[in-house]
DNA sequence: TGAGCATGATTGACAACGTAAAGATTGATC
DNA sequence: GATCAATCTTTACGTTGTCAATCATGCTCA
């Protein structure tokens, strides 16, 4: 398939360079990010990467839907041979979180939309299916727990709780250290954030539809 | 105080250029940002943003901090007044987006550790004083409410989980058009957010410490 | 008053960047 | 074996961040 990576024709050329794109936002961040330091890395000139994916938004993009690609088997794995719903939840919990931090270049520019086509289709419909495997979840987790529960509102809590602890990790790790903690690992705010966000499911008791609750 | 804003010597140029930067992050990105446009919209040399704040960085970390500030000052502000702890943590819910929305250009940049100097002293210290003001509302809830509630996981579930929605919210929107919903508001998820959440924590009983819970 | 000086702002230069256009190289097709 | 499309390179141009050098201004102290 892949012919010698060598010669004029590269042969793999755009996964080779969306590999190399994941590697200087690894290694400089999104912000040292530059279209010619990957055709650096790389190996070829500076204008291929141009070629292959239009300008550098085109190339985030690709990196953008390649990590909703993974974070979707992840969590579908995560979420595997677990029966118990509320487990199979938290277990997505900690796969999300896992991808993320796993995966660190990735989602620096998952939702970065002003860095990528956030318009494209591709895009749209990874993302819908990783975000699938959430609700289905929470579907049934409200299917044995709590009939009552609405999904949606539910389903995404728990995937801004886990985003906010991602993007917050930074500034918890600061706060730990001001207190003179033993810093609190992610693995554990994941625990103790699912044990709370669970325990709000499971006596959620929200009204029909939108009054809004007095007290 | 501040001389004629005319001359060689500005007089209030730093702020100037602040401002300018907000206005470029909000028209154009953080992405389309440069110095030099910020120079060019506070009507002086090319130069003159990196004479006041040293280079790019010290010049969204100012931006940053202002945002910190305020942040700061409205949740105070949203709080103010009310008794009961969880109103108020409702509260300031509400105040969390709605200066995250009111003030996007600022928020663009408060967490992005990539992009200003996040051992900023200055930064640090406005950061903490806004956390400060969500965990004394969390304390109290818990002191009337819950007071087994573990205060510091209940509060950081409630920052990533407002921090969460504000950055999803753009893919809260795509779902709601794919499910040709009313598209529901950023409040509306706010609300249904802290009630889950809220729910969370009366009910809390959490162990102790660590043992992970069965079931 | 006015000379000296720190401060505030500009000018000019340079390397790096993104992107477009034109050119070079290869594999495939007939 | 000529043609052609696809792939990659070269060249070029305008923009950017940052530095050093320079210029302009107000303050201080004699």
């Amino acid at each position: 398939m892949t012919p010698p990576a060598t010669g004029y024709h590269h042969g793999d050329l755009p996964n080779v360079l969306r590999a190399a794109a994941v590697d200087v936002i690894s290694s400089e961040g999104l912000n040292g990010f530059s279209l010619r330091e990957v055709a650096r890395r790389a190996g070829v000139s500076h204008a291929a990467p141009g070629y292959h994916f239009g300008d550098v938004r085109g190339l985030l993009t690709a990196v953008a839907i390649e990590g909703f690609e993974t974070l979707h088997d992840e969590l579908v794995r995560a979420g595997s041979g677990i029966d118990d719903p509320i487990e199979r939840l938290v277990a997505i919990g900690r796969g999300y979180v896992r991808v993320a931090t796993e995966h660190r270049a990735h989602l620096e520019v998952m939702f970065r939309e002003d860095v990528i086509a956030a318009d494209d289709l591709r895009l749209a419909e990874v993302g819908l299916a990783a975000y699938g495997v959430l609700e289905a979840t929470v579907a049934a987790v409200a299917e044995r727990y709590n009939p009552t529960l609405r999904i949606q509102d539910a389903a995404r809590l728990c995937w801004s709780a886990m985003q906010g602890l991602v993007e917050l990790q930074g500034k918890f790790a600061v706060l730990d250290g001001l207190a003179a903690e033993a810093s609190s690992s992610l693995d554990d705010h994941v625990e103790r954030f699912t044990t709370l966000i669970v325990n709000g499911l499971l006596h959620d008791t929200s009204p029909t539809r939108s009054p809004r609750r007095r007290r």
